[in-house]
DNA sequence: ACCTGAACACCGTTCAAGT
DNA sequence: ACCTGAACACCGTTCAAGT
């Protein structure tokens, strides 16, 4: 009777069209703006004026949807072409994911507990298995250290943004009565514990490469004459 | 009128006295059984014969009871009184504290998400840092340091839990599904990706140690004249 | 002081039913 | 094929009321 009619009830109305990008972008933002606890499937449906049964038809479960964000936001990470010096390159990528988990409060923790496969994640481990060769690693230890390398500054990240919110108060005041006959040291370096920024960072990245170096090769030999003890 | 039957509802019948310690074993005996996402506060009053809401007089929130458990999880390192050889004492310790993580499913997702500062968490901060400075280590990159150690292996941890559930199969699975031309790299090493044991975890750990020796003293320099760069 | 039941404001996911 | 409302089985936390 009516043909004309029978097309997506998402049309016609104000309502854009439901699509896995819509999704995953509207759930980005709400990350964004309210951290990780502030996102769900009902509240990114909310955002696309439907119900959360909707997000079904193109989303598996809250965890592909978790994915998927993190992926998106990782597509901002920036990737020098020359790389002349591994070093400098390798800093400027893990700067930038480092500044990519920083913007956005949630994606940091996101990244820690996720074991990326993402096309963006990748990407930029690609790039730093490729560095880390061109640095003399073997392949092998290229590959431990990558992960190494994305998970400290994931770690950082998420750790610094847990300062930011009222936290930082709270366990500076918790350090700050600790027992300083107990724990001398702790007492002592308590400013230093929860110290630096992104100064604490490059200090941290140097100290792993530089290990990472150090132990390429002669290690693993040593390691299987533990492992039988 | 009958003023003896005036006590504890919880005393006469099967039900043991309701207290702080009680809450937070059976805590860590659910999230030991159940992992972090088994947990609850309507759990963990069920397995206590109680309402959630009874355990809000002991217990302030979720939060505070999660920082319980870790503490008291944590109060199963081992931490060696001789310590003429720094390096293998380090190793011990950090190996203990592993193995506890690794020991309750979830403790590890706890580790990493926490900013510890229950008496527990001191001891092991306090152990390491007077390690590391007899290692030659300066005050403040030992301060740096400890907090990297704890963070690789809670790292780890997590990441091998997360590897023992089907979650293995499905990330081996995607990897092996990857376009071998646009990574190549990613591609040829996705088994050292995912492999390794107490062997990767003890070339982490070595490689940082020596990074942050490596580091010590001179770097700060550096990084001020980076900074106004 | 400690404990309780009921209520409030949320969750993720499923499923039959609509277009 | 896509979208929906209603339902199911959960959450953390609060609060007046009981002992």
């Amino acid at each position: 009777m009516k043909p004309t009619q029978i097309v997506s009830r998402r049309r016609g109305d104000g309502k854009s069209l439901l699509t896995r990008e819509a999704i995953v972008s509207a759930a980005l933002e709400l990350i964004r703006r309210d951290g990780l606890d502030g996102l769900s499937m009902r509240r990114v449906a909310t955002a696309l004026d439907t119900g959360a049964a909707s997000l079904y038809a193109h989303i598996h479960d809250l965890d592909e949807l978790l994915s998927l964000v993190l992926d998106s936001a990782l597509s901002g990470v920036r990737i020098p072409r020359a790389r002349e010096q591994w070093d400098k390159a390798l800093e400027q990528i893990v700067l930038s994911y480092l500044r990519i988990l920083f913007r956005h409060a949630g994606v940091a923790r996101l990244a820690i507990s996720t074991i990326a496969t993402g096309p963006n994640s990748l990407r930029i481990m690609e790039a730093i298995l490729q560095l880390l060769e061109q640095a003399g690693c073997s392949a092998e230890d290229a590959a431990w250290g990558t992960d190494l390398i994305l998970h400290f500054a994931a770690s950082t990240a998420a750790e610094q943004r847990a300062r930011r919110a009222n936290l930082l108060k709270e366990i500076s005041k918790t350090l700050e009565e600790i027992d300083a006959a107990l724990y001398p040291r702790v007492y002592a370096l308590r400013r230093d514990l929860l110290s630096g920024g992104i100064d604490r960072f490059l200090w941290g990245l140097r100290a792993i490469v530089k290990g990472i170096l150090g132990e390429s090769g002669t290690v693993r030999k040593e390691l299987t004459s533990v492992k039988h003890r």
